[in-house]
DNA sequence: TAAGTATATAAATACATCATTATATATTGG
DNA sequence: CCAATATATAATGATGTATTTATATACTTA
């Protein structure tokens, strides 16, 4: 699969996209993401793997602990376009009526 | 569902992905784009619902023809973007190796 | 108005993805 | 080395998505 497909897929879940808001501000580890998103750790791990796979995400062992980071941040100026695309997508639409 | 995340939704798709860069160049008619993509007129038909649903693409009738377009052409920007990111992640992995 | 063309919708099946549960691996402290 | 902690993996069931086939709707022209 073309890695842009696999980034797209990577990004289409809302679990994934809280992650990454999450990571926004740096590295977090595992056992800081759990808590944060609020499901088990196991659903967790798997959502990282799928980040990771599309290369989005990276990882960084220190210890026991595990740290995941953003590869390339201009995937928030992409997050953050979209955003804007859909915001005005509802303007455009609540104008309307 | 929030928007951004039904576009993103919509973008990762393969045949969708195919569709919207035949959109590039203007609105195109579903006789045209069926041919373009090669598979199924339903099939297409139902891909166009999907990208229209999340208001990445809007419809106009003309006679029997139904034409297809980009709503808000942003959303090239950041699909091209998203390509770069792809392309940067590529390169380096290959130059690791 | 009947036939033909363009497109959409519905239903069925096949396939992919998500969440859960259970288990495995790796690291550290005692 | 053993127990505890942090994380990953495997297997399952549930849900969602894509494709196909068949049918419906809408417009046009004869």
């Amino acid at each position: 699969m073309h890695l842009k497909l696999r980034i797209l897929k990577a990004l289409s879940d809302e679990t994934r996209l809280n992650i990454l808001e999450f990571l926004r501000d740096g590295e977090k580890c595992v056992c800081e993401i759990v808590p944060y998103i609020g499901t088990s750790q196991s659903n967790v791990s798997q959502h990282l793997r799928i980040l990771k796979d599309a290369n989005v995400l990276t990882d960084r062992k220190e210890g026991k602990s595990i740290y995941y980071s953003i590869v390339d941040g201009d995937i928030y100026r992409c997050l953050d376009d979209l955003e804007g695309i859909a915001e005005n997508a509802v303007r455009r639409l609540l104008e309307i009526y």
